[in-house]
DNA sequence: ATGGGCACCTGGCTGC
DNA sequence: TGCAGCCAGGTGCCCA
């Protein structure tokens, strides 16, 4: 049976004034991912939070007193809490009694990224008739999920596109090469536990080496790590975007 | 339907 | 040392 603490209801959407009664006293029976969305399940319904940019949950004991941006707890009766903490407050934290997949924020989500879903031919099917620039493209979570501002600007390099080509230019051949270096990415940035840039750490305070494998992101200025030409920098639609314009074309 | 821009925040770093 | 300005790992929403 779970207790519930909110100390500041003002996240990204404030929090509902029904969520503590809603899952007070409930049981914790799994716990799932869909996108970058973390779903906590229970018998009456499932919480959906997201942790946004600066967001990050630890398991710690009841007796911690909570620092500044902890924002709230769900207490369980081992005398653990998952407690969230979050400077920005991007992060969010829902309650839904109903299919958790029909929920607003989680309806109409892409496919799973590491999923057979999402292929080749999938990639090469939504970028038909879009004439945004497929870093744009990928970064759009309708089309494509789990693929943020790093990954994009690296999943491109692996691919050899140009960020600022246009979605409806992309091949199949090279729709195939950027589906498959999405899955790569991702898939080896979970591996060494994601990506620290400045504070990230996991759940038992681990930074992520994904940086020592990054070719172009916060590169700009270094030499390529495949073909020693200068790394570049602009800005695409209010985000940073960094490329080699030797390999990627 | 699509695309572009803005919004939500705090904190850390840079340069004057 | 202080302070202003800028930038940041995300993503939904509004408007053209």
């Amino acid at each position: 049976m779970v207790d519930v603490i909110v100390r500041e209801r003002r996240l990204r959407w404030p929090i509902a004034r029904h969520f503590e009664a809603a899952i007070r006293g409930q049981t914790v029976r799994a716990i799932d991912r869909r996108a970058k969305y973390i779903l906590i399940r229970f018998d009456a319904g499932t919480v959906i939070l997201h942790l946004g940019m600066s967001g990050s949950l630890r398991m710690i004991k009841v007796e911690t007193p909570p620092k500044t941006h902890d924002h709230w707890d769900i207490r369980l009766d081992s005398g653990w809490v998952l407690r969230y903490h979050d400077p920005r407050r991007f992060g969010s934290l829902h309650w839904t009694d109903a299919d958790p997949a029909l929920h607003p924020l989680l309806d109409g989500l892409a496919p799973e990224p590491l999923s057979d879903d999402f292929d080749a031919l999938y990639l090469h099917r939504v970028t038909r008739r879009r004439s945004v620039a497929i870093k744009h493209l990928i970064m759009n979570s309708r089309l494509v999920v789990g693929v943020g501002n790093i990954y994009a600007s690296e999943a491109l390099f692996r691919a050899r596109i140009a960020p600022r080509r246009a979605a409806r230019r992309i091949t199949r051949i090279e729709a195939a090469a950027l589906a498959s270096a999405i899955k790569e990415v991702l898939n080896e940035a979970i591996t060494i536990g994601g990506t620290t840039l400045r504070d990230y750490v996991d759940a038992d305070g681990a930074p992520g080496y994904f940086r020592q494998k990054l070719f172009v992101y916060e590169r700009a200025g270094a030499a390529c790590r495949v073909c020693r030409s200068v790394v570049k920098h602009f800005v695409q639609g209010q985000r940073s975007t960094y490329w080699c314009s030797t390999c990627q074309r």
